[in-house]
RNA sequence: GGGCCUAUAGCUCAGUUGGUCAGAGCGCACGCCUGAUAAGCGUGAGGUCGAUAGUUCAAAUCUAUCUAGGCCCA
């Protein structure tokens, strides 16, 4: 027992139990003291610059995992950077306008009872806004994540405000911005337009009814026996208040549509819907005339079924089979497709409700009308006309608003656009697409089709919480001003006084003296809509990249979820784009979504959410960090109990590793106990070659942005190179030999380069225990302040050695099949420990030839107490005959002989101690030599 | 309904241009150790590679369809 004091048992502070939920924010706290973060900058100053510009959430609610997600993500990134030698600054920023704060101000005033003006309501979102700004920065803070957190960009300050009508001016400027007029998704009761964004689909009753559009000219006896007499094209609608708005009649040119004759009328439908129809409107008795394609119909003027106006038949290959008669009622005014189809034949938008969703003066029998009202009125009046062929219920998805849940309606309104074919700006985009670095690569494809297909950029919100569409038109001939000297002299003001400055005051204080419409009159209006919020945060680039020193313009990386290649990639991308002719970015890179342990969308609803703070309070930061470097990303990622668990678990391994590390260099100087690499043991040549290994695998994760390769590779290093294998070999070196022995400081010469390299290489991702075990490292150590100041730093001065590499690696092998034979020999209890065990081996030549010189060694290898080779296994019993490599047999037996008392061997022949003990000669010598 | 994406052991991930019985770690079971100790070590059992149908001498790997799920859009 009194040999244990002659050993060099582990010691060390670090603790076992990490704590995280307590110990984090004393790091956070004493980070912030040192100023870490600007420190980082410092030391980086006249490095190349590595710009990943940060992606703005809404300053709207606490943080979910989405945001955790992609802000750890983004921390690792720069972390990595800077700790590989670049100049990576993280300015975080916040989208701060919007429908959403400014629904909720709102809301919250009503309940008040408190009836406020549009400033007043400007002032409260601002004070809203500022509000999250603040909540979601201490909650970013809180992950460890480094970033510019006192300065961060807002899109509601000033001089952001001012760069959002700079750039609009810009595009003012080309010619790109004309107010138009387009079916929008409208909102009747929050009396805006909604972007697509803000539309959420929701199931809805709507009645569904078919309706007669008479044939009033155009016959030409497309179909055989018709009476165009008695026969209408019939129409199938969800939504008859749309019927007064009607133009036209839309077939595709390509089916085939008959004439059906049925109690005394006559309908044209397509043939392929007849059958279906048949049985809908309960037919009992019908004759089908004769066919023509639809192609064949176009030019045919209708009726309209309750007002006096024609309806032309058009074609259009957005009609569809799947439902309806193959006829398509079309509402340019009223409908995105019929609009689109429209335009080719000169049709107008024609829209006859209000803002509020009301039937204007002079609409017949809905006029004063809500639309939804004046569904009722017009199927009667349909029926009373006789123009009504069937009516039902139909449950559908119906587009609703985001943020009051009201059904919404299309409806064509005066709107600002961008024209998005103007100047080429689509083609140049689609190039652009082209030129940036999507990844994963499929990110292109998505993009690319989306702004192939976008329509005009819609900017006009009809809100108070947002930057004004700074235009100016001219009384006169209502032509905009688009002068340079105008909209200066606007950014000037916006600059200083922000935003709110063109709402608070008269278009005279906003103009500059003398200004002049090319028409000759000095009269002019202001805009009164907002602009859509992806503006704001799309002009991002110009106001922070050009606008900031630390960074510089384009980014190197863009780095959002998948939903953005239609958000904020895409409106970064048009603007960006239209203005300076090329990408705000080189890479961008997309995360998935947060789903939970069955891959299902986390919902409230569902009941399935898991907050951030919830794995903060109950596990710590570190855990959400481990737990995003750990899952590939690139697709959807999973979080659950178990994973957190296991997360926990593997946490608790490497940081053990880390303990045995930390605890087994408390006597290590590596001033001058450090052994030269050539003069090293093989095996710790050998690790460190595996540790080389690691760092190049693990920077090539990082620079491919593949963290959970990091974690793989790192922790299965942990557990399986380190833990189960060098460590628990080296125990007995590092136990029983003498302080100074040449054996020993080798042994710790390879934990010191362990240590110190695996501390750095996880800095990124585990930043929080890796500057807990910066503080652990030995005694002379040279080291920055803290691991965040510190560089990934090349393994040099060890000569590659593949031979050794090979040899060891078949010695790993081969102790891999001594464990084995082990077990039965243990099952019998025969033996217990494996220092119990005398092990022959039977070896193939080859590994004859490759361990001649290190038989002697292989019992420390295996950690049992003798290992004998023998020629053959002749009348061994139990022998294992190894199916890995082939010609191993190996025997195991119980050993004989004495134990010692000091390095827990066995041993052969008398005790070397001095007294009555047990102690093996080795450990005699070690202990002379110690005492020396 | 359309576009893009995903689907390998309980969990997280590997599986190169289709070719030896599909791998790792964790977890689990069993055992050992008590000098990394609310630690450490060993062994073992787990998968008809989402389903089906094809192409091929040969498919987790190619094609089609389907199912489940995700994002975007309608």
């Amino acid at each position: 027992m009194e040999y244990k004091e002659t050993l060099n048992l582990p010691q060390t502070d670090f603790p076992m139990k990490a704590n995280l939920v307590q110990r984090e924010p004393k790091w956070l706290k004493q980070w912030e003291e040192n100023k870490l973060y600007e420190k980082i900058r410092e030391q980086a100053r006249g490095k190349p610059k590595y710009v990943f510009h940060d992606g703005p959430p809404y300053a709207n609610g606490h943080i979910h995992m989405g945001h955790a997600l992609n802000k750890l993500l983004k921390d690792f990134i720069v972390k990595i950077m800077s700790m590989k030698g670049f100049d990576a600054t993280f300015i975080p920023g916040w989208d701060c306008h919007g429908l959403p704060i400014e629904h909720q101000v709102v809301k919250e005033q009503r309940k008040k009872k408190q009836a406020v003006d549009k400033n007043q309501i400007r002032k409260l979102c601002r004070e809203y806004a500022a509000g999250f700004v603040e909540i979601q920065k201490e909650e970013f803070k809180r992950l460890g994540v480094f970033a510019d957190w006192e300065e961060p960009y807002l899109t509601m300050n000033t001089s952001y405000q001012a760069t959002i009508v700079r750039e609009l001016g810009k595009f003012a400027q080309a010619g790109m911005v004309y107010k138009g007029s387009k079916p929008v998704h409208w909102c009747t009761s929050c009396m805006t337009a909604l972007a697509e964004a803000e539309v959420e689909y929701a199931d809805h009753q709507s009645a569904s009814i078919y309706v007669k559009f008479p044939i009033k000219s155009g016959w030409n006896g497309q179909i055989d026996g018709l009476d165009p007499e008695k026969a209408s094209m019939v129409i199938w609608t969800t939504t008859p208040w749309t019927l007064p708005a009607n133009l036209a009649v839309c077939v595709h040119p390509e089916f085939r549509y008959v004439g059906v004759k049925a109690d005394g009328h006559e309908y044209i439908i397509a043939e392929d819907r007849l059958s279906a129809l048949v049985l809908e409107w309960d037919l009992k008795d019908y004759e089908v005339l004769g066919s023509c394609s639809g192609k064949d119909l176009e030019g045919l003027v209708c009726r309209h079924p309750f007002i006096d106006r024609e309806s032309q038949t058009i074609v259009g290959d957005h009609v569809t089979l799947e439902q309806g008669t193959g006829c398509v009622h079309t509402a340019p005014g009223h409908g995105q497709e019929d609009y689109a189809v429209g335009l080719k034949y000169g049709l107008e938008a024609y829209n006859p409700v209000d803002n509020a969703g009301i039937f204007k003066a002079g609409v017949e029998f809905v006029e004063g009308m809500f639309v939804s009202k004046a569904n009722p009125v017009i199927i009667e009046k349909l029926e009373e006309l006789g123009q009504l062929v069937a009516q039902a219920k139909i449950n559908h998805s119906y587009p609703h608003c985001w943020r009051c849940h009201q059904p919404i309606i299309f409806r064509a309104t005066p709107q600002w656009f961008i024209a998005v074919d103007h100047d080429d700006l689509r083609k140049k985009a689609l190039q652009a697409i082209d030129s940036t670095q999507w990844v994963p690569h499929w990110g292109r494809d998505r993009i690319y089709s989306m702004i192939e297909n976008r329509p005009d950029w819609c900017i006009s919100r009809q809100r108070a919480w947002g930057v004004p569409i700074a235009i100016f038109s001219c009384k006169e001939c209502e032509e905009i001003l688009v002068s340079a000297e105008v909209f200066d002299h606007l950014v000037s003001l916006i600059e200083e006084h922000g935003a709110d400055y063109w709402f608070e005051n008269d278009v005279r204080d906003l103009l500059p003296e003398g200004v002049q419409c090319a028409c000759g009159s000095r009269e002019f209006t202001k805009e009164n809509d907002i602009l859509d919020v992806w503006f704001d945060s799309g002009v991002s680039h110009a106001a922070v990249l050009e606008s900031n020193a630390k960074v510089q313009w384009p980014a190197d990386l863009y780095l959002e979820g998948s939903d953005q290649h239609r958000g904020w990639f895409h409106s970064s991308l048009l603007e960006s784009v239209g203005t300076r002719g090329q990408a705000p970015y080189k890479t961008v890179l997309t995360h998935g979504y947060v789903v939970d342990g069955k891959g299902k969308k986390m919902s409230k609803s569902a009941g399935n959410v898991i907050a951030p703070q919830k794995i903060i309070d109950q596990y710590g930061a570190e855990i959400l960090r481990l737990w995003v470097a750990s899952e590939n990303y690139r697709e959807d990622i999973r979080i659950s109990h178990e994973i957190l668990k296991r997360l926990t678990e593997a946490y608790r391994k490497i940081r053990n590793t880390f303990r045995y590390l930390v605890g087994n260099l408390n006597d290590f100087d590596p001033k001058s106990h450090r052994v030269p690499f050539e003069d090293m043991l093989e095996i710790d040549r050998y690790i460190l070659f595996r540790l080389r290994d690691l760092q190049d695998r693990v920077l090539k994760a990082y620079e491919n942005f593949e963290f959970h390769t990091f974690f793989h590779a790192f922790y299965n290093f942990c557990v399986v190179d380190l833990s189960s294998f060098y460590l628990d070999i080296l125990k007995d070196r590092l136990y029983t030999y003498p302080k100074n022995s040449r054996g020993r400081r080798s042994g710790q010469t390879a934990l010191y380069q362990l240590l110190t390299t695996m501390t750095r290489l996880m800095a990124p991702i585990l930043s929080f225990t890796a500057e807990e075990i910066w503080n652990y490292f030995p005694e002379g150590s040279e080291k920055e302040d803290s691991v965040h100041l510190s560089h990934f730093a090349p393994l040099d001065g060890m000569p590659s050695d593949p031979a050794l590499v090979e040899k060891w690696d078949r010695i790993v092998e081969l102790r891999a099949e001594v464990s084995k034979a082990i077990e039965p020999v243990r099952a019998s209890k025969t033996i217990g420990h494996s220092l119990d065990a005398w092990v022959s081996l039977e070896l193939p030549q080859s590994l004859k030839d490759l361990l001649k010189d290190d038989l002697d060694e292989l019992r420390f290898i295996f950690i049992v107490s003798k290992v004998s080779v023998v020629e053959s296994m002749n009348g061994a019993e139990n022998v294992y005959c190894s199916e890995t490599l082939e010609g191993l047999k190996v025997s195991v037996r119980a050993m004989e002989g004495l134990k010692c008392e000091r390095c827990w061997n066995f041993f052969e022949g008398d005790t070397s101690s001095e007294d009555d003990s047990l102690l093996c000669s080795r450990c005699a010598g070690h202990l002379q030599e110690a005492k020396a």
